[in-house]
DNA sequence: GCCATGACTTTTTTT
DNA sequence: AAGTCATGGC
């Protein structure tokens, strides 16, 4: 230990560094633009910044903005500067989302909008009803002018900081005619008499607060001594105002993006925002991080040619000092369900190998592509977990059970009213809503309120009005035991006098058990949380289900959920034109679109660690209908000395041939021969290509037997033929997999799908 | 008011 | 293929 009395001990947030990494976390006075490519630890950087700033006092945990883009990366971020700092990280208020720190700064004024503060959040089943209604009351033939349409320019128009009234004409054309600001502005206005907003108000309200108080404004410029923004690239036009309001004052903002990484235009962000940084902080600090410690030289060397194919980048040079490692593998298979097979077996022999399956994910495309998957490893009892999809909260029976909540919590919440009154069935039908909805809106009151006045009326029939009667009396009786109740046991309470239990009890389907199951986690997530409002509020804007990371699985996900992440191994799935360029992007967005869908295909290679394996099927059915397909042109951007190409479709003619008979007419308009693409051509002329006609066998194999799952014919002590390994004595079955002893090849585990009874 | 039936659309990506 | 939506019989 030399000099230790002259030099300070390094403090451990410094150890480890490389010299631009470490100018980035000491770098604290000014705008700093931290331009990060894929996997140069610009997390580490950032997170040990963070910590830089509390252990150097410059700034109390309450007083530094940091800013996410996913739930995961706050997630992420307060673990590792809670592994830096310890329990300072707990009093960081401010670290999350946008929409999270949005929300919270909402709360406190939410009067200067004209909301109360303890607002709903709708999530977009919520607004897409609202639409509907006002569409309908507006006169507007939804079938020429779909509600989802209307809901998404709105979005769009907040999120580039556009209030009904700043609309101009040209994008108010864009909804029926030019009725989009009158229907913006009526929407606006309905969401303030539900006492609620959506995800774009909470971005956007508070950007028209911070516009409109000056003490508010000043409030926030003074607190927030440093500002931090992970993502940058993906901010779109109310963040950027946002951020460049409370970074004014003290100009402490420290911004880390990568060009290459934008992968949300289609949300409004604005990679525009990343290069014109210096300009909106005059005398910014750039910072290029460009040592790559995640990827091998291959892996990079795939993803650099393919992002190399697109115009105006801002460019930088990733380099590695990681061993070469395995090529990038290209694989060329049958259809959808052979893919999903394909990358079960992989990862079966991953796991031989002594892999974590923590370590491996497939990503896609579309997150309809994660089905596949999830029968196969069904089938096959892989475990896996399919991160976003359908979240926690979008599930029917969540959905209702937080109705209730949201009638106790807030009784202007017309859209709880109304997707509870008459679930489970009470009696209370279409007519009965709707005479319900005509006093409301005649006296201008909520609907809970109407209910309860409508009862001395003799506007509905006997029938109705018992039912109504004591469902508003439940109402009632619940808000009273909510002041005394703990509210998880309110809410179980709800649930059981309101016989919603009841009716999932009552249902037989398949899935109601666990409906069952979704309901009691649901109450026992509330008692983690202070009151209902938080519980409220962490639901719409957090949750997610990803919650138990206990044992080890699979991860499935779309490309845009891993940003940020990486693994070991990769598979990426469904490489073909139409699907990945996504053919909708190409229609709409022409060549920035197809841009885009290149960074995509960026992100997901530099997400693998040591090994990728790219995917692509010659036939995916689409609308329940088979359709050919073509390998995706990034497949023929990937340079040839980074990739192992190889196919399981061998034969020629007769395989194809064979195959067709299996399917009503699937191929009519297969193109062979001179149609292919080129990664495809390629693929069929090198070395890559396999003529072992083992191969054929199983590949036929997986177009007849995949739909058996599970199988009730086989037995212990039974002779069984298997494709590949012949005759076989079964000696132990396990779920799926068979333990056989086989004549040959001797004793062996193999799915039961491969294998014939004699 | 409820439920069964059939026509019809759908899937890009997320807070 | 699967889910949504409108219609009509009970």
């Amino acid at each position: 230990m030399p000099d230790a009395v002259s030099v300070p001990q390094e403090p451990p947030y410094l150890t480890g560094l490389n010299p631009q990494q470490r100018e980035a976390v000491e770098t604290l006075d000014g705008p700093v633009l931290m331009l990060a490519g894929a996997g140069t630890g610009k997390t580490a950087a950032l997170t040990r910044r963070l910590a830089h700033i509390l252990y150097t006092r410059r700034a109390w945990p309450s007083e530094i903005l940091a800013v996410t883009f996913t739930n995961k990366a706050a997630r992420e971020m307060k673990e590792r500067v809670g592994r830096l700092v310890g329990d300072a990280v707990e009093g960081m208020p401010w670290l999350g989302t946008f929409h999270a720190i949005g929300a919270k700064m909402l709360r406190r004024h939410a009067e200067l909008v004209g909301l109360q503060s303890n607002f709903t959040i709708l999530d977009t089943d919520d607004q897409l009803r609202l639409l509907k209604q006002l569409i309908q009351a507006y006169g507007i033939d939804d079938k020429r002018w779909p509600a989802r349409q209307l809901g998404g320019l709105i979005d769009s128009w907040k999120n580039k900081g556009m209030t009904p009234d700043a609309l101009d004409a040209g994008e108010s054309e864009q909804y029926a005619n030019g009725r989009g600001q009158e229907l913006y502005g009526a929407y606006q206005e309905r969401l303030k008499a539900l006492n609620a907003c959506d995800f774009g108000d909470l971005l956007l309200h508070v950007l028209t607060i911070l516009r409109s108080n000056r003490e508010v404004l000043e409030q926030y410029q003074q607190r927030f001594r440093y500002i931090m923004v992970d993502e940058y690239q993906d901010t779109n036009a109310v963040q950027y105002l946002w951020l460049r309001l409370l970074a004014q004052e003290r100009r402490n903002i420290c911004v880390v993006g990568d060009d290459d990484q934008s992968i949300y235009s289609w949300r409004g962000a604005q990679v525009a925002n990343i290069l014109k940084f210096e300009k909106d902080f005059p005398g910014a600090k750039v910072i290029r991080l460009e040592q790559n410690y995640r990827s091998t030289p291959h892996i990079l060397g795939a993803a650099s040619g393919v992002i190399a194919q697109n115009s105006g980048r801002l460019g930088k040079t990733l380099w590695t000092e990681l061993d070469a490692g395995e090529k990038v593998r290209v694989m060329g298979v049958w259809d959808g369900p052979e893919e999903a097979r394909r990358v079960g077996e992989a990862i079966e022999t991953c796991e031989r190998g002594g892999k974590s399956l923590n370590d491996i994910a497939i990503l896609v495309r579309a997150s309809h592509q994660t089905r596949e998957f999830e029968d196969r490893f069904i089938a096959i009892g892989m475990p896996y977990r399919i991160i976003g999809g359908f979240r926690f909260y979008e599930r029917q029976e969540i959905r209702d059970a937080l109705a209730y909540l949201r009638v106790i919590n807030q009784p202007a919440d017309d859209l709880a009213f109304e997707r509870i009154v008459n679930t489970p069935k009470r009696g209370l039908g279409d007519k009965a809503v709707a005479k319900l909805h005509q006093l409301a809106r005649a006296e201008g009151i909520p609907l809970s309120i109407a209910a309860a006045r409508i009862l001395d009326t003799d506007e509905l029939q006997a029938r109705a009005r018992n039912a109504l009667g004591a469902f508003v009396g439940d109402i009632a009786r619940w808000r009273d035991m909510a002041r005394e109740l703990p509210h998880a046991e309110l809410a179980r309470q709800m649930l059981d006098e309101s016989g919603y239990t009841a009716m999932w009890q009552a249902d037989r389907s398949a899935d109601s058990a666990g409906r069952l199951e979704n309901l009691t986690e649901l109450v026992r997530a509330m008692e983690e949380y202070e009151t209902l409002g938080a519980f409220l509020e962490h639901v719409s804007l957090v949750m997610d289900n990803d919650a138990q990371a206990d044992d080890a699985k699979v991860t499935i996900m779309t490309i845009h959920a891993a940003k940020g992440l990486e693994f070991d191994t990769v598979f990426l799935a469904g490489w073909e034109e139409g699907l990945f360029p996504s053919q909708r992007a190409l229609d709409e967005g022409g060549i920035a679109s197809l841009e885009e869908e290149r960074r995509l295909a960026y992100v997901a290679i530099t997400r693998a660690r040591r090994q990728a394996v790219i995917l692509h099927a010659a036939n995916r059915r689409i609308y329940g209908q088979w359709t050919s397909s073509l390998p995706s042109r990034f497949v023929g951007e990937l340079p040839r000395e980074h990739i192992e190409e190889e196919t399981t479709m061998s034969g020629g003619e007769s395989l194809w041939r064979a195959n067709w008979s299996e399917h009503a007419d699937p191929f009519a308009n297969v193109k062979r021969g001179s149609g292919r693409g080129p990664g495809w051509q390629r693929a069929a002329s090198t070395g890559g290509f396999s003529t072992e006609p083992k191969r054929i066998v199983e590949s036929r194999k997986s177009a007849v037997s995949l739909g058996n799952k599970g199988r009730d014919d086989i037995a212990v002590g039974m002779r069984v033929f298997h494709q590949k390994f012949g005759y076989g004595r079964v000696e132990e079955i396990e779920g799926n997999k068979l333990e056989i002893e086989f004549e040959q090849a001797g004793r062996k585990r193999v799915m039961d799908s491969f294998v014939t009874v004699e």
